[in-house]
DNA sequence: AATCCGTGGTA
DNA sequence: TTACCAAGGAT
């Protein structure tokens, strides 16, 4: 079942082809990427000129685990409504999460906001450019330290995220899903296929990307469109399914504490009025799950009890 | 290093 | 209907 579902539709070629992958030129596969993104991208507001690096930045944190056709809309409004780091640092972290509203991930917008603070108090606003740097920002780790400073600043630097990673497996390690990450060794493989030119390379970034999330995808790839056909190692291999260590499924959603405290949340996005454990109350029928879930809310900072037995978001 | 963290679209 | 999974990061 497993390999019927990752299989593409189209079939393994009778006979491997008779370039073995490894031996292909490493600036193949970029070359063959950049020409297919060149006519195949798609045209999203962070690829337009003068998008900006705060835009950039911003696009990022929305779009960690979050699908491209729910952040646009809300991108573009909050981008309207807080054109810079200063614009966002300058209100309380709990405008953030209300502007937030459904993309998920709650913590995702207070940590933006705390990025957005920091750049204002430590980087004279504006949104640093080198990596070092953008690591030490909140929110922000070694794929969106990475993309900002690549895709606003045109820097050189492999940018690896999921899409990218399953591309490398398959392309270059003949494999059907990539193994669980690792930094180290997922850098060093885009590494080696980035090339030397920085603005060549922050198109095969992007490249690689969009390739992973449009055609070479993790159920049913497009195998027959596909630039890297016919330099991909799974394909010679013939497409074997994946032996690597077994990946962790995501917990049930229906009845998880997840569930609870987004129930929460949306109570609290709702008003501007605080509100009381009363009203908590009806949200969830097990009091014991509902507390964990309302404790969770206060540690992460997501929530502020502003008067005895009464919340809303964080005020400062 | 495994687990946790939201929400909604899709097959 | 259920299961998968989507430009990750923090702990």
């Amino acid at each position: 079942m497993n390999a019927t579902v990752i299989a593409p539709a189209d079939s393994a070629p009778a006979s491997p082809p008779a370039a073995a992958p490894e031996g292909a030129p490493v600036g193949a596969i970029a070359n063959a990427v950049n020409s297919w993104f060149g006519l195949h991208a798609r045209d999203l507001p962070w690829r337009r000129d003068g998008f900006g690096a705060w835009g950039v930045l911003v696009s990022e944190f929305m779009l960690q685990q979050t699908p491209v056709t729910r952040v646009i809309p809300h991108l573009e409004a909050w981008l309207a409504r807080w054109p810079t780091p200063a614009d966002l640092a300058a209100v309380p972290p709990g405008e953030a999460v209300r502007a937030w509203a459904t993309l998920g991930y709650p913590r995702r917008a207070l940590w933006l906001h705390a990025a957005a603070v920091e750049i204002a108090e430590n980087h004279g606003g504006v949104v640093p450019e080198d990596v070092d740097v953008l690591l030490t920002l909140t929110g922000i780790g070694d794929y969106t330290a990475r993309a900002v400073a690549a895709f606003a600043y045109g820097h050189r630097h492999p940018v690896v995220d999921t899409n990218t990673r399953r591309v490398i497996a398959r392309c270059v390690a003949g494999q059907a899903e990539p193994a669980p990450p690792s930094r180290t060794r997922d850098l060093a493989a885009m590494d080696a296929l980035l090339p030397a030119d920085a603005s060549a390379a922050a198109v095969f970034n992007a490249g690689a990307m969009e390739l992973g999330a449009l055609v070479c995808t993790s159920a049913r790839p497009r195998c027959s469109d596909c630039p890297l056909a016919a330099l991909c190692a799974w394909r010679a291999a013939g497409y074997p399914e994946y032996r690597g260590p077994k990946k962790t499924v995501q917990k049930q959603f229906a009845g998880s504490d997840r569930q609870v405290r987004g129930l929460i949340l949306a109570e609290l996005r709702s008003t501007r009025h605080p509100v009381t454990d009363a009203e908590i109350t009806t949200l969830w029928p097990e009091p014991t799950q509902l507390a964990r879930a309302l404790a969770g809310l206060l540690a992460d900072g997501l929530v502020t009890e502003v008067a005895q037995g009464a919340y809303s978001l964080p005020h400062e």
